[in-house]
DNA sequence: CGGGCAATTGAAGTAGATCAAGCCCAGTGG
DNA sequence: CCACTGGGCTTGATCTACTTCAATTGCCCG
């Protein structure tokens, strides 16, 4: 079960620095950062190549260094459901792994992407070795379950249009860039990603983008979408009583 | 910051057995235990009762010893979202605990109950010193993340007939009794507490049940289900081409 | 420059919410 | 013991937000 390095095919890793930024790893010493490294790789994931697919055995944890990588799942019916974007320092399929299962999910590339990957058993002797790892890991986890539980309280019971703007809002949060005229999506989402990620169709989440364009909210070109007034959006989300403008 | 024993009103624990069927505790040595056990204190609830309530802040760890306890959040625009129902030998509220974080939801006894109820600090202190306890939460919180996962992909998509259906399968396998008819949910359940699972209308859910009830699936009375063919309900679940008879 | 993916937009259909009574049954207390 | 009360449940009628179906347009990349 000894996996040497070099177990996967890929350069070897860059630097010890990318592995910083992973909260998992804050604090770490030296020496174990360094076990984790020497054990992973570094992989290019071109736009559209999969880190891995829906079904697979979960061996490997990941975790992104530069891009965004798309966790999506195919339902039994063949819908496609968004679970979340991967941002950089984000690490990824490390639940699955961790539990033994498979990967419950697609993930893709959305744009050209670098991923460092390591095998599962290196982060399961990491953990018996140093528990602040695990006990750091619990609290990661802790905080995906108070996200989920709070996101599905939304699922069951708000309109389509709310649903949206949250989906939005969220996004702005944790991929927004600052532009002249607002906060963009940095980098290319359709309307049926989002569609995707609220449960709703393709055509309503357009119908509703439209509108929102009409009212100065947000701009929205062919995969882009700009944020004007980020506030406007939360009355919406949070259907606050406020009027609609700023 | 130390609290010793009797820090809460109460009787004193009971017995070291109650704590053994924590799935988190499995093969913990009998030392651990007791020290879990002396800061502890067990607690009646009377039906109707909170163990805590939505808000405020967490500084205790739960689990039930008999009993059900139902975990439902209060959304901001008024409406109730039941997030789940807890069976003896599980822990509740510790999430919110571990993060430092207010309850997210109220929990109310469905029926008299019995609950185990002793400070985060020591779980903190218990994790610090045996690895394998956190180990075992990291895998504890995974399942949870994965359940809150396909549920979300649930909700997101089926129409509400297969929403109902799921709700009512989950259900049975944490809750159900065989009679001789049937699986019985084993506590009282009222239809607003189905569609408050759902996202439903209490109005949906009771059609629903009716026409459920008249093809034989199932039996109901007030704040009581029988589930007469599961496996019908699971092919309505999972929308399987199969016709509904078993 | 043309093929295909992304987006728009209209029209029609429908699942489920909402509104509105009324009923049934389990306690409660006189 | 019986009337009363109120929570849980049912059931009909209407309404509408969203889906579905069906074209059509426009943009971008090869």
């Amino acid at each position: 079960m000894a996996s040497p390095p070099g177990w996967r095919s890929g350069r070897p890793s860059p630097h010890i620095s990318a592995l910083k930024d992973i909260a998992l790893f804050k604090g770490l010493s030296e020496d174990a950062l360094q076990e984790v490294l020497a054990c992973g790789q570094t992989e290019r994931l071109a736009k559209g190549a999969l880190a891995f697919r829906q079904g697979a055995p979960a061996e490997t944890c990941h975790s992104l260094v530069h891009g965004r990588v798309k966790i999506a799942q195919t339902r039994p019916d063949g819908g496609q459901f968004v679970i979340r974007f991967i941002g950089s320092g984000e690490m990824f399929g490390s639940v699955a792994a961790l539990m033994g299962q498979p990967f419950p999910a697609d993930a893709t590339a959305v744009v050209d992407s670098i991923q460092f990957v390591w095998p599962i058993h290196v982060m399961r002797r990491l953990m018996m070795r140093h528990p602040d790892i695990a006990i750091r890991a619990t609290t990661e986890l802790g905080a995906r379950v108070q996200e989920l539980q709070s996101r599905m309280a939304e699922m069951g019971a708000t309109r389509v249009e709310q649903r949206i703007a949250r989906g939005l809002v969220r996004l702005v949060r944790q991929a927004g860039r600052r532009t002249e005229v607002g906060i963009e999506i940095d980098f290319p989402i359709t309307r049926q990603d989002l569609a995707e990620m609220t449960g709703a169709t393709l055509h309503t989440v357009s119908r509703t983008l439209a509108a929102w364009e009409a009212d100065g909210l947000i701009d929205s070109s062919r995969r882009r979408i700009t944020v004007r007034r980020p506030h406007g959006l939360v009355v919406i989300a949070e259907d606050l009583p406020g009027a609609r403008d700023d």
